[in-house]
DNA sequence: TTGATTTCTGTTATCGATAACAGCGCATAA
DNA sequence: TTATGCGCTGTTATCGATAACAGAAATCAA
């Protein structure tokens, strides 16, 4: 007892005995162990946060940004990888929850890990969303606009002259891909031109997706002009496509896809994009998250939604001599 | 205790009774607490790692093959960013053992990090590092052969006729920036070629820092016609560099770096490179790791040196007129 | 029928930290 | 002298799962 108050810095010990148990820690090498601590007061002092691919260069401010906002709060942050399988993800809820995490941060695999996630909420667990809405709850979120997002995209390839724009897209099952293609559409819509759905192509939202959907894209006839990719690994893997074909960007097609990233940029810095504020989206997220921990938040969910900075580079051309206009930049 | 035994699918119990109690789990969402079997039996089933920087693309692989490893075996990984901050790492370290994971696989941040390391080792609490040797440090081991690497990136590039090779590292507080440098200096030697200090661009091996050794690389009279990075970050900030100077790849400059990354390798399709068998650092250490808890290895530490592999793609060029000998390329 | 055995379920004690409280010694006040 | 308070340290009970064991009911053997 007299050691825990030590450790804790309670008062009412005596200075030299305090000396002593000091002491003995140090020849000890006494480390205390939070599992009987967290067992005792129930609090870890640790959230867990499940992504679909640390990998994926979007995610890691994601991921930096709640580990701040957390250590900040006296909290560590358990980072566990999805792999976008939902499979997985529920076992990892699961075993977060057993590990009695205080609260779950999560980017969701897909619209399918609502099965996942609802029975978490109904116990009133503290969980937050992170990127990705799912359908039919109602659930602490924080987002970025990806329709208006995918409008601004859509809309400057439009007014370089782009009429054919392929659009990569995952296949239905995440609010991101369904939100930049509503975006898509409305922009098609708004400029008086038809939605044509054999110009959008389902498929996995990585590089070789990228890869797979280019190269069906550009075996279109006639081929579209402009490929509006949904993140940045399909444009990488669109790049490949291209290159394969011969085709550069932007001479013989535009390339436009959400996600800017630091060490892509430097390398084709050509291209344009739609910069989300991952880390803003992380260190948000914790901060929610921690509310909730903390019981400051009402029973009432939050729904917030960051906006997005488009960064024109060079990767559209024109397509009817239209002059590339590098005043269309908004980057800060 | 009979929830206990159904739960652990122990014989014992009434086939009725199992069917009652699991209703009852089901009905009231019961999840068992790890923390409470932790403190039983000191088996929390869960190992950490640390690396110095999740967002760098070759540590993703790494992670990835560590978390694989460890699932087969029935661990759990909890996946710490140090950001290369010895005190962050120190603070991790104290952090995981306090929440008593049971083997601790590190990434170290720099030669430092055996002030946090040794006192683990002393109590016997097993470890094992990946990537990085600490220095003086009898510990499990799994690095691959940066000096044999950095040997045959220098080689091919003499063997194309350069001989002013500038050579980007760190601030000599890895084992992996001393070897590589090792490796270019024994190069050089082989040939003939002095060793020169002024060629020697110490840094930080990230963007801004190979961006910056770089402009300072090219200020030298003559300007180097080869530069070797230590690893894809500083090369990626090279590669900034040069072209704010207008320098371009292979034309103007070779361009040589550790760790292939097959995005980095899709935009910039000529950047000869060394690929490190990165998600077999990371299972191997995690298999040594596993090992080690099982208390399965003697007290005798292994050290595992994997060996590397030589992609030559297009971004050496030639000084004296020799040709590109495209046979060279040793990838799989 | 009675003791032995098997099958099943419940009790007690334990892991380590700590909340709540008990107890001891000493000092000051009445 | 006795009562009251304060400062310090130790005891007991607790968190939840489970090992070890105890006990109850049913089955079997003699």
């Amino acid at each position: 007892m007299t050691v825990s108050r030590v450790i804790n810095g309670r008062s009412g010990v005596d200075e030299e005995t305090q000396r002593k148990v000091e002491a003995a820690i140090e020849a000890l090498d006494y480390v205390p162990n939070r599992v009987a601590r967290g067992l005792i007061s129930s609090k870890t002092q640790t959230l867990g946060l499940i992504v679909p691919d640390v990998a994926n260069p979007f995610f890691a401010p994601v991921v930096h940004g709640a580990e701040m906002t957390a250590r900040k709060a006296g909290f560590r942050l358990l980072l566990c990888n999805s792999e976008g399988d939902l499979r997985l993800e529920k076992e990892y809820i699961e075993d977060l929850v057993s590990h009695r995490v205080e609260g779950l941060l999560i980017a969701p695999a897909g619209d399918q890990s609502r099965h996942s996630v609802f029975p978490l909420m109904r116990r009133g667990f503290p969980v937050v969303l992170i990127d990705r809405a799912l359908p039919d709850l109602d659930c602490d979120l924080v987002v970025s606009d990806s329709a208006a997002g995918a409008r601004r995209l859509t809309d400057h390839l439009l007014s370089l002259g782009h009429r054919d724009i392929a659009h990569l897209t995952d296949a239905d099952d995440t609010s991101t891909g369904r939100e930049r293609l509503r975006g898509y559409r409305e922009a098609l819509e708004g400029a008086g031109l038809p939605f044509r759905e054999d110009l959008v192509f389902r498929t996995t939202v990585d590089l070789i997706g990228g890869y797979r959907a280019t190269q069906q894209a550009l075996a279109l006839d006639p081929m579209p002009t402009a490929i509006f990719a949904v993140n940045n690994m399909t444009a990488v893997g669109a790049m490949k496509a291209l290159r394969e074909r011969g085709l550069s960007v932007p001479e013989h097609m535009a390339l436009v896809c959400f996600d800017d990233v630091e060490h892509l940029a430097v390398l084709s810095p050509f291209l344009t994009v739609i910069d989300q504020p991952a880390e803003t989206l992380g260190s948000l997220g914790a901060q929610l998250l921690l509310e909730r921990v903390a019981g400051k938040s009402g029973p009432r969910s939050r729904r917030i939604v960051l906006q997005t900075d488009l960064i024109v580079r060079l990767s559209c051309g024109s397509v009817s001599g239209v002059p590339l206009r590098p005043d269309q930049s908004e980057e800060a």
